[in-house]
Parts: structure tokens; sequence; C-alpha cells
DNA sequence: GTTTGATTGAATCGTTCGTTTGACAAACCC
DNA sequence: GGGTTTGTCAAACGAACGATTCAATCAAAC
């Protein structure tokens, strides 16, 4: 599976890398043609010449690396839904296929691990401005699929509340990657050093404590009889 | 209980309610002292004249807004903490001392109530660049104590553990603040119309569920009305 | 009626921004 | 080898930025 919008040239290569590092570290606003150019070892002309403007390189940036984490999602969704054949997916499942994604596709070649998720975390907080048409309808899909699943899980949870539950979860999970060095700020050092992917599933932990809160099936079934086909 | 920090001088007045308008609307990087000016039909030299420059009166915007909703949240604290007397303070009762003052300082007659959410959830995405030396110490305390709080409410869950759920539960707060027309932008609707105390009981509930996550004492009823947290 | 302090309007400063241009050279194709 | 393509470069563009200056304005105080 090669990635084909990886350029193949050297200079155009090193500044959509120097672009990248900068972008994770600062914003994409904060960040100058020249300052990537700088870095890059460039002319000042050469991210127009390559890319044909700033914002390009920023739509490209973006859907390089969103595109292949939705997809993931999607394909992990697939799947469990696959091994359950139709009925409810394990809430604990669904989220896992939603947030893995994020931490599952880092390229280390590339950018090293903090920015990678920086920079995931700064595309999300950037919805809906600026984000390419083709990554938005795609997260329109995602949202809808997800929220699907989760509705057949959660039978009892009103889709309406549901709709918000999910967008508690997903504030908490832009801010699980983009403020990690905020918080060791905050707690000095209380929050410990843990592995991304012990904070991954204490964040699975949390979103579906949160999102099943107290209702429907435990993670331990200790319920009876339980409606489930509703559609 | 006056607000000294607010100006009393006509011109002044209008160029502080401009910028908190456009701070909330596009965020602070994005506006400049000429749109400030623009909108309160003043000169350009008008910020600089009467608040020194422009970051200072952004520094003023974020200490105008957070400052009480610190003190408020503190205020709580205290108060439920003398109810319980030295006790553990109910999961449901802390988070509300926490997230409460953030709906609760709404002046109605300076920005409209969803402008006033957008700049506090962005004034919280600003941490920590920016940020006057002032509100940053606040944060540090009131962090502190929050957190002292909540582990004493939760005792079997381990303190990293703690800092983490809270970091999670702090991003779905913002992200609540911040993002509600995103939300409607997703789901077409589906999210309803609420109030904000409908769904700051909603994100209350989230919240503890996901902090408390199966662990210590649930509260005694599993299902009740809606707002139920007033007190 | 004069003085005074606050405020404004207009102009301008020095920077930085994204983008464009044209010269230049190496690489490539026929 | 001649012509084309491709890439790089310094230079400069126009626009917008925050900030500053200074004479003009004006209501209130004296």
């Amino acid at each position: 599976m090669r990635d084909l919008t990886f350029p193949h040239s050297k200079p155009k290569r090193s500044l959509l890398e120097a672009a990248e590092q900068l972008f994770a570290d600062r914003g994409f606003e904060a960040v100058s043609v020249r300052d990537i150019t700088q870095l890059a070892e460039a002319n000042v002309a050469a991210v127009n010449y390559h890319f044909g403007s700033r914002d390009a390189l920023i739509a490209l940036v973006v859907t390089r690396y969103i595109a292949p984490v939705n997809e993931e999602r999607l394909a992990r969704l697939d799947k469990v839904e696959r091994t359950y054949a139709g009925k409810a997916v394990p809430l604990e499942e669904i989220i896992d296929a939603f947030v893995r994604p994020l931490i599952g596709t880092v390229r280390k070649s590339e950018l090293s691990e903090r920015l990678f998720y920086k920079l995931i975390g700064r595309i999300f907080a950037m919805q809906g401005e600026g984000i390419p048409a083709e990554i938005e309808s795609q997260f329109k899909v995602l949202s809808e699929r997800f929220t699907r699943a989760l509705g057949k899980t959660l039978p009892s949870v009103p889709a309406e509340e549901l709709v918000w539950k999910i967008h508690f979860m997903i504030g908490g999970m832009i801010h699980m990657l983009m403020q990690q060095d905020l918080l060791h700020r905050m707690t000095q050092g209380a929050s410990g050093n843990p592995s991304m992917e012990v904070i991954l599933s204490r964040f699975i932990r949390f979103a579906a404590s949160g999102l099943r809160d107290g209702m429907d099936a435990e993670p331990k079934p200790k319920k009876g009889p339980q409606a489930m086909f509703d559609f």
C-alpha cells in the first residue's frame, strides 16, 4: 500500500516535512511561507512553485494525515460490525475503532510521535474552516456511520442525547491529542509519563463510561433480555 | 458587586464590546485592530490610545471573562466542601461547581449568549500562550483544588489516572462551548436545539460517569428528571 | 471667554505577509 | 547541439499589519 500523495523529488519532500513540523508545533495560522522555506533551506518562491499556494499546501497536509485515519476508522468499524453480524457491537470496540487509528498511523520517519499527535489534534480543532471539501464530506459519512453504530449499542439513549455525548467524547479526544504538554505543566508531573497506548485505553474507558452513563449493558453482562432489533 | 474593570467612557466601552464580539467570532489571532476600530466606528489609533496595545486589550478581555468564572468556581467548591464538612463531596456537585460558572456569568447586555460561550471556549483553548500571568496562576490553584476534591470523592482512582480523566473532561467542556455550530452542521439538526442548561446537565452526567468509571459509589437515582443539580 | 484635558482623524512608520517575476542554470529530449 | 523542460534564485510586488505621531476638535471647568 503505497502513498501516492508523497512527493518524490527531494526539495518538494523537504518542504512538506518542514511544513508538517512547523504546522504541528505552532498551528497552521502561525506559520508563514518564509518559516517553511527557511527551515527547508529553500527559496521563498519554492512553496508557490511546488504546491501552488500556501493554502494548497495546508490542504495537502490535512488530507495526507486525515484521509488515511478516516479510512482506517471506517475499515475497523466495518470489521467489528461484520464480526457481530448485525448485532450491537460492544461499546468499547466502537470507540476503539474511532480513536485507535489516530495513534496507529504514525509515520515515524517523517514526524516525531509527539508532533504527529499535535498535528492531528490541530486538524480536528480546525473544523470547519479551511477543511478541504473532500475531507469534510468524509467526516459527514464517518459521523453518520459511528452515530448509527453507537445508537444500536445504546438503544435506550435518545438519539439527540447520544449526539451530544459523542460531541463531548470528541472534545476529550482532541484535547488528549493536543494538550499533553499543558497537562504536564498544570500538574507538575503528577500525570506521569504514560505511553500513548496507556493514555488511549484510559480514554476509551472514560468515553465508554460517559456514553453508557449507567444505562444499557455494562461490559460484564448482568442483565437479562435486551431489546436490540431496532432497525 | 460592581465591575471595576468595566470602562465608563463611551468610546472605550464600544471598543471593548467590538473587540469581544470579534474575538469570540473569529478568534484572537484573526482579528486586527483595524477590524475592531472599524466595527466600533473609531479611529485606528483608538485601541492603542485606550488600552496601550493590541496585546493589552486581549489580556484585558481574557481577564475580564475568566477571572470571575474562576472565582465563582472556587466559591462554589468552597461552599459544597463546607456543606459536606470534610467528607467527600458527591461527584456531580464537584463537576457542577467546575462547569456551571461558565454559563452562569453571562452578561447579556454586552455579548450574545452564543458569542459568550465561544469566547470562553477560545480563552480555554489558548492555554498557555498569551495567557496573562495572573490568570495562569489562578488556573494552577484551581487545578490543584479540584483535583484534590475529586481525589477525595474517588479514592479508588489512582492519582495519575484521575489527572488524565480530568483532562478528558476539560476537553469535552471546551468542545461543548466552542463547537456548538459544528455539531449542528455535522448532524443536520439531529442535535436538536436544547438550552444551555440542558446541555450542561448532559455534560455533567457524561463527565461524572467517565470519571467514576464504574468505581466507587454510584449516585442513588439511576434515572430521574433531567435537570437535577440545581441548588 | 479662556483654558484644559480628553479624544479624534489623518498620515506615516517599519514589518511581515503571500505571491509574482525574470534571470539563470542544469537536465533532458530529439 | 539546439530547444525545451524543470528547478532555483534574488528581488520586488502590493496589501495588511501593529504602532506611533501630531495637529485638530470639543465639551466641561474655571
